[in-house]
DNA sequence: TTTATCTAGTAAAGCCGTTTACTAAACCCT
DNA sequence: AGGGTTTAGTAAACGGCTTTACTAGATAAA
């Protein structure tokens, strides 16, 4: 069924020897025309593709970067292993999935996985932050990089989108509908995209304004059950807040599920701007407003700097890349007197 | 930075040659505890960890299986996914995703670089019905399953959900809440999905009753966008439908979009049922009623059977199994009078 | 004519496991 | 003591490609 040639076949076919031929279709022995269309011939007719597992071994590459993320389901890292996976194709090469479902040993087990099948570089995704072991673990490679959210301690270059100017974006909007009191809810304190939302929220809520508003925040982690508690806390410990700012659109799905169950209005009771907007937040009830992540870009970007040719320069792996985010105003913003 | 250990390595420390070590750790021979504490000794010292690629052109086998899909950033093949990646791992397989965006040429570029990657085995995935060429580029592979939509001329088992009985269980839901006239929305006429759900929905609508009730079609691609230009279509022509049959998810995003635009309502103009039910459903306005497919299940069983020992038997390949789907009630259907 | 240069390749080593077929030594039995 | 059986391994071939270092022969230059 599969083809069964191998080189050493192509090159008695041709008439040459297998590194004439090995060294011809890489490019690296330039030969006369009629040499070049024997082997052409000869590659055509016997159907001839190099083994890749010899071609592997040989070379010392694998010609596959490993994706490893908290969960393929969730449509965030959907569109992000499918804008990597495109993009890695337009470099040759190979996609490997890890889902790790946000556990720290299925985070290690991923990535020890990865250096056994010694792929050539590695993206790493995470929602939380992960033991010191798991930057050890990610260190082992040689190519890596870090993707939406920090991994303290890690040595690779980090790619995030501007969280700060989410919340920024985020606490204007909110402000100028005039909200004065918002809760952030989303991961743990320790988070890179908390902190930098929160300060950025602080900064938006203030704006020019010389009183300095102080969001509050309610803190899990970044799944729909999550949001479901931080939805109920915040439910029965509300005071002033008129207005939630939800750091991912799965906590956003736990908190409307409880409003809705509730019969709490968005946004009569509360104003609601979710973040990542990857989900179909248009068509929810009501359309949800949203900071968006610039999924497409954070997956293209990562994979150009796992290609870089700047990996030589020392300094690379303490880079930090910011990619804008945009607001995407909708229906759950409420304006209220003041 | 890796791990540049090898067999030989390893076998120089624990004074045995290779063979030994290479038996041993796979299983092949039986050793004395004394040799047995060597090896052991000089593989946990030296971090040994057998090269893959080597391994695999030795063995003449990848570890590896490829999902071809349309896309990964679509909630229900992302789920897929992610149930054959979890199933794949406990067979000690990785996953190699190809989207395909519903492309023949990306449909067969990826069967060829699954094929010239030598994987294991395929899953296949598609979303319309490819073309000839396609099928046999699908039967180069010694092991494949057809997912979820017929591929004619496949030579591989098929693993698709009961799309019959799920439009049945719609036809009989729409017709106890009153709607004897209903359209289907869906891919083309040649799809095995389109034609088993026609004829499920019209028993179902037929259901015990003595009048033959065939549903009008509005046919297309599974894409939010020709979601909306059915809705378009559907609406310049209705005559007397009250209820719509969506086929997909997708389908149902663009009719929704439609519908919001021009004002009407769900369920209160038209009822609606959608199929797949792997988004977030439950939270659109109003919650939409819908056909689950059984995912995750689709996903372990495309995995079983790829690995199972049934392959020898010469008529695994023409066998097709049905997994059976669920009507999830929710708020998009309307009972109407009669 | 001799030497230098170029053309058109090639031999062989290397990448690293797996597996078949085989052996040396020890042990067992009669 | 002689023969058979275990035990504890091992040598060598194989899988298929890449790459370094080298050569035979032709051509050009001095």
């Amino acid at each position: 069924m599969k083809s069964r040639t191998n080189l050493k076949t192509v090159a008695q076919e041709a008439g040459v020897s297998t590194t004439t031929v090995s060294r011809y279709l890489n490019g690296t022995l330039e030969l006369p025309e009629a040499t070049r269309d024997r082997i052409d011939a000869a590659v055509i007719k016997l159907n001839y593709h190099p083994n890749p597992h010899a071609r592997r071994l040989s070379l010392g590459r694998s010609d596959t970067i490993a994706v490893i993320l908290p969960d393929i389901a969730n449509p965030f890292f959907a569109k992000l292993a499918a804008a990597i996976e495109l993009a890695a194709t337009s470099h040759n090469s190979m996609v490997l999935l890890h889902a790790t479902f946000n556990k720290s040993d299925r985070e290690l087990e991923a990535l020890k996985r990865a250096s056994q099948n010694r792929v050539d570089g590695v993206v790493f995704v995470t929602n939380r932050t992960p033991e010191s072991e798991v930057a050890r673990q990610l260190n082992e490679f040689s190519r890596a990089v870090i993707l939406d959210e920090d991994v303290p301690g890690g040595v690779a270059p980090r790619l995030l989108c501007d969280n700060e100017l989410g919340g920024m974006l985020a606490g204007r909007h909110l402000r100028s509908a005039g909200h004065r009191h918002v809760a952030y809810f989303g991961g743990g304190i320790d988070l890179h995209s908390t902190q930098k939302r929160l300060t950025g929220l602080q900064h938006g809520l203030t704006d020019g304004g010389s009183e300095d508003i102080t969001p509050t925040f309610f803190l899990g982690d970044h799944s729909p059950t999550s949001g479901r508690e931080l939805a109920e806390r915040f439910l029965s410990q509300v005071t002033q807040e008129t207005a939630i700012f939800s750091g991912s659109d799965e906590l956003t799905l736990g908190i409307l599920e409880v409003f809705k169950e509730r019969g709490i209005r968005i946004p009569e009771d509360f104003s609601l701007i979710s973040f990542d907007d990857a989900r179909s937040l248009h068509l929810f009830s009501p359309a949800i407003t949203a900071v968006r992540q610039p999924v497409d870009m954070l997956g293209t970007r990562a994979v150009d700097i796992l290609f870089s040719p700047e990996w030589d320069d020392p300094d690379f792996t303490s880079r930090t890349e910011l990619l804008p985010v945009e607001l995407i105003e909708r229906g759950s913003v409420k304006r209220i007197g003041q």
